[in-house]
DNA sequence: AGCACGCCGACT
DNA sequence: GTCGGCGTGCTC
């Protein structure tokens, strides 16, 4: 008996979608893109339809009926669908676990498709009278008021007012203030500054590209105008009526970029990321389905947002890792971002001033545009770094004499100083001076962090937090050493050693909630603040007009670290940081940028130093290239974890037996391990991995599905934590 | 993941 | 005698 069947994504952890029988009523109402509530075991659930009706043989299973249709229309176009699709494939993760990160938690649950559009609130008549007559303690209805008299309120799709709600009810009800169209114009609502020679030539090259889908790479160093450019290629896509998507690395930088493309482009433009309410969220997705808004300046998530017709996608700081999610579905924004601009016929936009190895591989081998811009805007070349070797100067607080002295003379010049240190909290290790005892963590293989200011050790690892020892819980010894230093330190030292000088530290500890970098940034371009300490936080994206001097208290915890991406990490992170330093006409002083290392002869260090982020690139290309590491080579890696070691490792094993006989002896695809991860323990759970590795990707992938088939019905699988990682960026 | 079913220990 | 532990099996 023939029958007609739609398969489903499920919001599920299996790897497979169902099929469900359509009701004959139905057959016109479920393309590919709709929600359904299906039965599933003894549940209802909201899915997605994946593929058309089609007809099929019963085969003797009883298939269930779909039991509603949540949506008349698909709720995205079809290259949104297959994108999906395509990274539920390409990372082996659950198609409806997919689903459920590319969809608003709202839809996910099946809440209608309607969202609230842009608004736009402004005063009248009356609202003016009655700011002249309103009572003194009516100081919320004043603000909002004097707030519209002096502009409208211009809110983006899904975008909350600022003000409260209650506030806002009584001022529409009182007739103070009225909804007026938000009006999304095409084209630019400001004038565009004029480009720099540089800038224009980077824009001429970008625009060179073929219509239709291509991939750029614009190397800019910092402070060389890239956003300008962005925004000049967003005009041109507007004006040929499609949309843009902008990736920013985290939410810390979507507030001043938005602003930017709002201020030019006006109720176009909405965000996304998480800092949002999922209602907020919920808003703005269906806004760029629906066309009402034409660019989204948004966070790794954005990538999914149902564009109708796309026609632009940047990706900001295309280097940082925060765009490969860690946890749960591991997917790279960027990489699905290109997938995207391809199915789309998109230009796509890698901007970095310090590209990851990847993207500079493939400008290399004409996959990619290379487009350099290599001014600055001021026309000031970024200041050369200095080494201060820690084997030659003594440190007080991690602080050498050339690097104090240095602070004193850009203070004395009025210039700002940047203090980078990687590392949170007082000091990293807590030792006893008699017996070597450091405070180490119950749950992790790590030394607990001292926090002076909050009186507490604190593992950076698992949270987990104690009061420090009065004497060593070992030899009794009374004294215990705070050895080594961290932000906090730094900011204690420099507040003593420069008294009357304002120090501002910024880390994660200090600026947790609210908009407290907001506010601290703000601070720092009026030039209240002059020194700042921070952690990498303060080397991504900011401009400090007036900084001169950047200092880096320690380079060398990279030099040493096990994982094979920490050079070319180091690399952009000093490039990023000298890069804050200098950028403005108004400098006051030349611009410096010194470096504290106790391996002052690393040849990796002097390449960078000497020859630039390009030289030390190319190195580090030849190397992976000679080891078969990315981008020459392809990583797929099989974490567990369990509460014994000896239970991961017989997982792993059991796992790489089954990979071996899936193989045969000659297959491209090696096999590394099981072996303990560096961390072998952390949160009380014994870790272990085993790499796949290979020149290419097709063997690799093709292994995957049946693989992992296998490793589900593994007895020992369902007894610990596991999860496979397609192209890490960490071995843990 | 949920949610059922199923077969062994300390409690009203 | 039952409530409840988590092993294991299934979900169109």
């Amino acid at each position: 008996m023939a029958l007609d069947l739609v398969a489903v994504a499920l919001p599920t952890p299996l790897r497979r979608c169902f099929d469900y029988l359509v009701p004959p009523e139905l057959r016109a109402c479920l393309p590919p893109g709709v929600r359904v509530e299906v039965p599933f075991g003894r549940r209802q659930l909201i899915g997605l339809v994946v593929s058309a009706p089609r007809q099929a043989e019963g085969g003797g299973y009883q298939y269930k009926p779909v039991s509603r249709v949540l949506d008349p229309a698909p709720l995205a176009p079809p290259d949104w669908l297959k994108l999906v699709l395509w990274a539920a494939e390409y990372y082996q993760y659950p198609v409806g676990e997919v689903v459920a990160a590319a969809l608003p938690a709202p839809l996910r649950e099946g809440r209608p498709a309607l969202g609230r559009q842009a608004r736009r609130l402004g005063l009248t008549g009356a609202g003016r009278q009655a700011l002249a007559l309103l009572p003194a303690r009516a100081h919320r209805q004043r603000a909002l008021l004097s707030a519209l008299a002096a502009a409208d309120l211009q809110l983006l799709a899904g975008e909350a007012s600022g003000f409260d709600a209650a506030v806002l009810r009584k001022a529409l009800e009182q007739q103070w203030v009225e909804e007026r169209d938000a009006v999304a114009e095409p084209g630019a609502r400001t004038a565009a500054p004029p480009l720099s020679a540089a800038q224009q030539q980077a824009l001429a090259a970008l625009q060179s590209a073929p219509p239709g889908f291509s991939v750029s790479l614009l190397e800019g160093v910092t402070g060389s105008g890239k956003t300008e450019l962005y925004l000049r290629l967003a005009e041109q896509t507007l004006l040929a009526g499609r949309q843009v998507l902008v990736l920013v690395p985290e939410i810390g930088l979507t507030p001043q970029l938005s602003a930017r493309f709002a201020e030019r482009f006006g109720a176009a433009v909405a965000s996304f990321h998480s800092g949002m309410t999922e209602v907020e969220r919920n808003d703005a997705w269906l806004a760029v389905a629906a066309r009402r808004v034409q660019v989204l300046v948004g966070t790794r998530s954005a990538v999914f947002a149902p564009f109708a017709d796309l026609g632009l996608v940047v990706v900001d700081e295309e280097h940082d890792a925060s765009y490969k999610q860690q946890e749960g579905f591991r997917y790279h924004a960027r990489d699905l971002a290109l997938l995207r601009a391809k199915e789309c016929a998109a230009m796509a936009v890698l901007g970095s001033a310090t590209p990851a190895l990847e993207s500079l591989a493939h400008a290399r081998s004409g996959r990619y545009r290379h487009v350099r811009l290599e001014q600055r805007i001021s026309g000031r070349a970024p200041p050369p770094a200095q080494l201060i070797d820690l084997n030659v100067y003594p440190t007080r607080h991690g602080l050498t004499e050339p690097l104090l002295a240095a602070v004193s003379r850009h203070l004395e010049a009025g210039g700002q100083c940047l203090l980078f240190i990687n590392r949170r909290g007082y000091a990293p290790t807590l030792l006893c001076e008699v017996c070597h005892w450091t405070a180490p963590c119950r749950h992790c293989d790590a030394r607990m962090t001292l926090h002076r200011a909050r009186g507490r050790l604190v593992c950076h690892h698992c949270g987990h937090e104690e009061l420090p020892p009065r004497v060593c819980p070992s030899c009794g010894g009374a004294r215990l050493l705070p050895v080594g230093e961290g932000t906090e330190r730094i900011e204690d030292a420099l507040r003593n050693h420069f008294p009357g000088h304002r120090v501002e530290r910024f880390d994660a500890e200090r600026l947790r909630g609210g908009d407290k970098l907001e506010r601290l940034l703000d601070e720092v371009r009026a030039r209240k603040v002059e020194i700042l300490v921070g952690t990498q936080m303060l080397a991504k994206g900011h401009d400090f007009p007036a900084l001169s001097l950047v200092g880096v208290v320690n380079a060398d915890q990279a030099l040493f670290s096990a994982d094979f991406r920490a050079v070319e990490r180091l690399g952009q992170l000093l490039t990023q940081v000298a890069g804050r330093a200098g950028r403005a006409e108004q400098s006051p002083h030349p611009a410096e940028v010194l470096i504290q290392t106790r391996e002052p002869q690393n040849p990796q260090l002097r390449l960078l130093l000497g020859a630039g982020y390009g030289a030390l690139a190319e190195r580090l290309l030849a190397e992976r290239a000679e080891a078969g590491l990315p981008p020459s080579g392809h990583l797929v890696l099989l974490r567990a974890e369990a509460p014994h070691m000896t239970e991961a490792q017989v997982f792993l094993r059991g796992a790489r037996d089954l990979a071996l006989a899936m193989l045969d002896g000659a297959s491209e695809v090696q096999l590394l391990g099981p072996a303990p991860a560096p961390m072998e323990r952390r949160e009380g759970r014994y870790r272990a991995q085993l790499l796949l590795q290979a020149s290419r990707r097709a063997p690799l992938h093709r292994l995957l599905p049946g693989w992992l088939d296998q490793l589900e019905a593994l007895p020992a699988a369902r007894r610990l934590r596991w999860s496979l990682d397609v192209d890490p960026i960490d071995l843990f």
